[in-house]
DNA sequence: AATAAATAGTTGCGCCCGCAACGACAAACC
DNA sequence: GGTTTGTCGTTGCGGGCGCAACTATTTATT
């Protein structure tokens, strides 16, 4: 039998596949070789740092990330536990809470920062041109 | 304080990552959706399919699809017990193991063969400059 | 040859996730 | 106003994964 993959999309594929698999556990090595938050917790903390007023909705935080409301529920318990987050009532809609940032969430955001947009640039942004690697403008 | 992200490489890999998450899932509930193996088992089939005489030794396969070596372990267990794959002891190396594709799993393999493809080039390859997507020869 | 170091695969353990079901509430409908 | 339908977030459950430790075997060292 001929080999199934024989087209140049699939190929593209398969690569991207690898590719995020051995990118985020790169970059997720480097977060907490440094003594910062995982990648995961990275983006959660991101999320809502960029949400208008700190804060974000659950069901709105788990679109960003791409997560089931029950994996985000979790994960809300415990980034509360670590005392990074907290949840806040909402006052227009009772059924629903917000996510946000505690006074420590943000210093581990800052302190996750650099680590992570090195770690990116290095192994994600080298991994393509580097045609932007001069534009950074942090 | 200023938005964080402000970068065109920091920009593109949260799209790779929302991207991965939003396809992987996606050509996932169209393999299995369709009656067929999930994404994680065809990769593994594909891997297997695609190895001199259409077995690997574990190690092999575990880099090839990026896991663990505990997480393959798990997977072929799930995959032998389903009558997809099976293990030989391999002649040279008496630690070692080869994963080699039963019939069956020869036969779901080509069955997910189409609906893999169709998924990956529509929902990944026209996510592109679909340049390609006249290029194909299956 | 004898021993040390490295490698292959498996297992116990704990973590993290999605699905389905649930209670609380809001919105739409009549 | 009362009922139906939809939405928000949480929980029980089971699945799937990685890490560290383990056994068995190979390879390197002396």
């Amino acid at each position: 039998m001929a080999p199934l993959i024989c087209d140049g999309v699939l190929d593209a594929w398969r690569s991207f596949l690898t590719a995020h698999a051995r990118l985020t556990e790169a970059v997720d090595q480097r977060l907490t070789g440094a003594g910062c938050v995982s990648l995961g917790t990275f983006d959660v903390l991101l999320s809502v740092h960029e949400a208008c007023d700190h804060r974000s909705r659950m069901h709105e935080l788990a679109d960003h990330v791409v997560l089931s409301r029950s994996g985000l529920t979790r994960l809300v318990d415990r980034l509360e536990a670590d005392g990074l987050l907290r949840r806040e009532r909402c006052p227009n809609d009772r059924r629903g809470a917000f996510a946000v940032l505690t006074d420590d969430g943000e210093r581990a955001l800052q302190a996750a920062w650099p680590v992570y947009a090195a770690a990116v640039r290095e192994l994600f942004g080298g991994a393509f041109g580097q045609g932007d690697d001069d534009a950074r403008r942090f």
